[in-house]
DNA sequence: CATGAATGAGACTTCATTCAT
DNA sequence: TATGAATGAAGTCTCATTCAT
């Protein structure tokens, strides 16, 4: 079971004269594609060190081994996506629903639709043999991405706009759509497939935000 | 030719046992299990075929390669799963979004609340190496998962019950936080982890289709 | 490196009331084709037997090993060869030109031209691995073969027919070109080959009678 | 993702060796020898990585596969072999008697009284597991050999000293006892056998050649 | 720092042989 | 006797990791 899918071959422009301190982001930039590409085991490490443009023997140089490297890259991937996010939430002044517009929209334009967005992929799939990252990503990623969403809905029940819901369950019924089409488009999407189910991801986008958002509104008073 | 092998010891620790019509099922409920926790790569035959109380020969004798019997098991879990809903679908005779509920329900029950659920993982995180199956699950899982959901939803506008959406993007939005979620549940949900989101998945299933359904449907109309 | 050519399909029509005293010679037969196809090492013991009609088990029951198999196959085969030869010698009347035609033309209807002429290939080929043979194969074959035309030779030399020469050399060159022709057409013979070198085998016979016998007779005294 | 192996040991036994430039060789040397002594099929990759001291892995460094290492055994040492011979006969001025005892002779020297020589029985042997090997060594060897050897015939025929005879069977018998008994020497010539029929190599030439090139020469004029 | 030749554990797979029925 | 399911040693090849230069 060899990787089939042709990766991008590295940019062979970049200049030859290196800077080592540019030395481990470029590694981590490699070896993110490459395991998106094929997920960890189907990586070799080889691979990495050539599309980073260095040796075999540098990559442990930096890195002391393929797990450690794979931690690095989630690391440096993930750590701070959430943060960003909220930051706007304190300070939006509008109603709930254009601030979940406005923080869905800049999601996907920074990280869904993003290279990096791939990473989950890879996480979602070795997690399991990679314990210590379980904990990582619940503590930098799913925690406050939940608190972040929650608040949020909160947020919309306490001004009167949405109906009181579970928190944690309607943020996840309001992140999943979208990170479940990131995970197709790294996985599927990047596979021949003839007579495959197409998806517009900006209409997803629209419309899940569309249902969403309205399933979340409490009825509107009867037009008098 | 070569030295020949060693004697087998007189009494093999475990007597033969002799049931050739349980051996595949047996087999595949093992290999299920392991891909499941493990990864399609990270997973050996011999471990396979140790959990399947067989020694690795037999396995091969049932199964002509790992990635057959990869395949195998994907078609005996998935093989019927949607073509019950199809059935379900064109007999039903009541509301729209009780068919809906009723077919999410009956699909939780039947698949996601069940081990072969985790086979949505090892595909989602291998299909890349596995040219082969991406096509097969195409064409015997998500293409008529989304004709049949797509099919409801039209069914729903068709009735005046639902708004016009665009079909394969809410179908999405429909299934995907289901399938998200039993994609954590066999990620992270099998990790231990401190402080970690909680979700109630029946409680998930019951806010996603509040959520979704209401969205779906038409305003009443203004109270007289 | 699996044989590729195809072996010839065991006879379907035998009946199926074998008795099991023709069992052995079935089991050599098969095996006697098998290992010509393909050698000793590629022959897989459940060929030989389904080619013999019968399970992988009752194989084990005639012979205890494949390697015993392999040298009752020879054994059956080059055990008697020689001995026909002899007799003839002894007590043909004519001319020692016309004993050899006659040697050589009844060894190639009787061997050469016959599928039993492949276990020659075998033989060369797989001595090394089976020590017991090589003295078998001298005792029954090499040096019967050897005397035998040395026998020829001599003959010609004492009734003033032929030159004299070394019995042993010249009694290789007599055998080898046959013996050299069957082990190619045991092996190059059979593979598909673009822009092959072909030879009539018949010719070969013919030419070479006609060259070496030529070679051995005494100059024709100058015509007086 | 597997349990580490355990550490390596801190001082391996042998000193690593770095020898890019003679590893080829080496292992070309080793395999010729294994490949002689036991076949291709019989010979393990890892033993020939063992008599060229190295490890296993470095023999997949320099070649791809078992195939392979075969090939690039057969074409280094039989692929200039002909070549050699042909440019001889282009140049050569004395007779062709004298130029088919200088070819064999020749031959004799640098081939088949050398460990290469072994090849034939391994080719001989194993080609029809090998179907690629098969036209290699047609094209490579068996065609530019016949060609080489009709040439010599046909100069001969043309030049009144040798009578007409079909070119491929004469070259045939022409080659047929050298390289049968190169067959012999690396098979049964290798054993212990008892009473084993003696053949000296240089007689068998000089037999072979005279008996040959008497039988080839057109009969001289009745001495007048 | 950087290299890349070398290592060797371990994966998948095959198949000679056994043995309960 | 005959069967054929089962075994497990052994073979080819891969690749993470090391280390002399």
């Amino acid at each position: 079971m060899k990787a089939l899918a042709p990766v991008a071959p590295p940019q062979p422009s970049a200049p030859r004269q290196r800077r080592k301190e540019a030395r481990p982001q470029e590694l981590l930039d490699a070896a993110l594609a490459l395991f998106v590409d094929k997920g960890f085991a189907a990586t070799r490490a080889e691979e990495v060190a050539q599309r980073a443009g260095v040796s075999k023997g540098t990559l442990y140089l930096y890195y002391p081994s393929k797990e450690e490297l794979f931690k690095a890259v989630v690391r440096s991937n993930l750590g701070t996506l959430i943060a960003e996010g909220i930051e706007l939430v304190g300070c939006f002044e509008g109603s709930t629903s254009e601030l979940l517009r406005e923080l869905m929209h800049t999601w996907w334009n920074r990280f869904g639709n993003t290279p990096a967005a791939g990473i989950h992929k890879v996480v979602i799939a070795e997690v399991r043999n990679f314990p210590e990252l379980a904990q990582f990503y619940s503590d930098e990623v799913i925690v406050p991405a939940d608190r972040l969403f929650g608040n949020c809905i909160r947020r919309g029940v306490e001004r009167g706009e949405f109906r009181p819901l579970p928190l944690h369950e309607a943020a996840h019924t309001l992140m999943a759509p979208l990170l479940f089409m990131l995970l197709c488009r790294h996985s599927f999407g990047c596979c021949a497939i003839e007579g495959r189910v197409e998806v517009d991801p900006t209409l997803v986008l629209e419309t899940h935000l569309d249902l969403v958002l309205r399933g979340l509104e409490v009825r509107p008073p009867p037009a008098m």
